[in-house]
DNA sequence: CGCAGGGTTGATAGCCTTCAAGGTCTGTGG
DNA sequence: CCACAGACCTTGAAGGCTATCAACCCTGCG
C-alpha cells in the first residue's frame, strides 16, 4: 500500500545551502532547513497515503500529482513545473501520490519545522494559506474542465495553460514533458482522443506538433477552441 | 458584472452574540465579530468576481458554490450545509458565486478581522490552513469523480455523500434540498441522466425516492455502484 | 536487427446528450 | 374549494461524441 521513497539524496549542508537572490519571501524562511533531492523520471516523490512528513519546491524538471481508483482508472490532478511548490497540499497523509515526469530536482522541507516557522512567522502562515487557496482556485477551474468543457476545449485549454506556464524564455514552442497518457488522465479523456484532437488542431493550422512539444501558429484560433477567457 | 448583494440582515449586539457552548475552537475567537444574516432561496451570497470583504459560516439550510461559463454552462463546485464555511476559499476576489440552494441563515465574519486575527493567533492560522486544505483534499476527489466515473457512479456517490453529509439525525432518509439541476451540475451531467439514474437505481431496489429526499434501501449495492471506497 | 514503448489512425460500439412530450407538485387567484 | 400556470421532474427516441478495440508507425536501444 505504502510506496517507498526512491530518492537519491543529494545532501547538502543546510548552513551554506545555496540560497538564490531572489525577491526576498517569507518562504526563505524554509531555505536554512532544505536539503536537495533529485528523482529519475516516472519514479514516485511520495506515495498515496504517505506521511506528510516532507514537502519540495521544484528546482528544475516536471512533476504530477496522481490519484488512483482501486480499478486502475487515473487522476493526474496537476502538473507541477520549476519553482512550484508541492505536498503542502495535505493534512497527516498525502491522498495522492507525486511522481516525477521527468528527472527532477527538488529542495525538501521537513514539514515539522514549516509548521513551527508559521506558528511563529504570520507572513509565512500567511503565505502558506494564500498557496493553498490558489491551488484551490486552480482545482474549481479544472472541475468546469473537467465537468463541462468538450473534449477539444479540454486539449486546446491545455495547451494554452502549458503555454503559459511552460514555454522556456524566448522560445516559441511549448514544451510538453509529458506523455499522451498523462495528459488525457489529466484530462478525463483517452489516449486515442487525446492525438485525435493535436491531430485536427494540426490539420486546421492552428498547432504543429514536434516530438518534444507543441508550437502555437494560431493562438487566437486555439483560445477559440479553448473556449476559456482566461488565457 | 458585480452582483448586488441581497442579504436581509439581521444585526445582533457583536458584544453579546450567543455563543453556543460547543467545543473550544481556534474559530470562537471570530465569533465577537459576527452578524447573523439571512438569504432567501435562489438568491445570491456573494457573486463570481466581487470582492472578499466577508466570510460566512452557515448556521442552517443549504448553499452551493457556482461557477458559470460564458455561454451558460454551470458548473457546481459543492454543496454546503449547516456548520460549515464558505467565502475563505479566496483571495481579493471570489472566483465563484455563492447561492443559497434553501433559506439560509448565515453568521458573517469581516474578513479584514480574520485576517488580523490569524497574525496574532498561530492556532487559527492553523485552523484555517487547515480547512482550506481541507476544501483541497475534497476538490481532488471532485476531480477524480467528474473526470473518470461513469454517470451510475456519479449519481451513487453523491447519494452516498449527502448521506453522509445531510441526514437528519436519526432519520432514515437523505435530505436532497437541491434541484435536480444542481445535482446534474455539480455531476457533470444532465437533468435528463441524473433522472434516468434515479429510477434506475429505485427499479434496482436500491433507493427509494421521495419528494423531499433519498431513501437508501440498499447500502452495499449503492456503494458497488459508486465505486467508492470512502463510504 | 529485433524489440519495446509510446504515438497515431481507423472502425465500431455505446454512453450520454439532445430534443421532445407528458406528468407532478406548488402556489395563486377566482 | 377548485382551476390554472409555471417550475420541476420524468420518460422516450434519436443522434453525436467519445471510448473501445485493433492495427500500424516511429523512435530509441540493446
Amino acid at each position: 500500500m505504502h510506496a517507498m521513497q526512491t530518492l537519491e539524496t543529494t545532501r547538502t549542508i543546510p548552513a551554506i545551502a545555496p540560497r538564490q537572490p531572489a525577491a526576498p519571501d517569507a518562504l526563505d524562511l524554509l531555505e536554512q532547513f532544505g536539503t536537495t533531492v533529485t528523482v529519475q523520471r516516472e519514479r514516485e516523490i511520495h506515495g498515496q497515503g504517505d506521511a506528510t512528513d516532507y514537502c519540495w519546491r521544484i528546482l528544475s524538471g516536471c512533476a504530477r500529482t496522481v490519484k488512483l481508483m482501486e480499478d486502475g482508472r487515473r487522476q493526474v490532478a496537476e502538473f507541477l513545473f520549476s519553482g512550484e511548490l508541492l505536498g503542502l497540499d495535505d493534512l497527516g497523509t498525502h491522498d495522492f501520490a507525486a511522481e516525477a515526469v521527468t528527472d527532477v530536482t527538488l529542495r525538501r522541507y521537513p514539514r515539522r519545522m514549516v509548521e513551527a516557522l508559521a506558528d511563529s512567522h504570520p507572513g509565512l502562515a500567511r503565505r502558506l494559506r494564500a498557496m493553498a487557496l490558489t491551488n484551490l482556485r486552480n482545482a474549481h477551474d479544472r472541475m468546469v474542465m473537467l465537468g463541462r468543457k468538450t473534449a477539444v476545449e479540454k486539449v486546446a485549454s491545455f495547451v494554452l495553460e502549458m503555454q503559459h506556464r511552460a514555454t522556456a524564455p524566448g522560445r516559441k514552442m511549448v514544451e510538453v514533458p509529458m506523455s499522451r497518457t498523462d495528459v488525457a488522465d489529466h484530462l478525463g479523456l483517452t489516449v486515442e482522443t487525446v492525438c485525435r484532437i493535436l491531430a485536427h488542431l494540426k490539420r486546421e493550422g492552428t498547432v504543429k506538433l514536434h516530438r518534444t512539444g507543441i508550437e502555437v501558429i494560431d493562438c487566437v484560433a486555439l483560445r477559440a477552441a479553448a473556449c476559456d477567457p482566461r488565457h
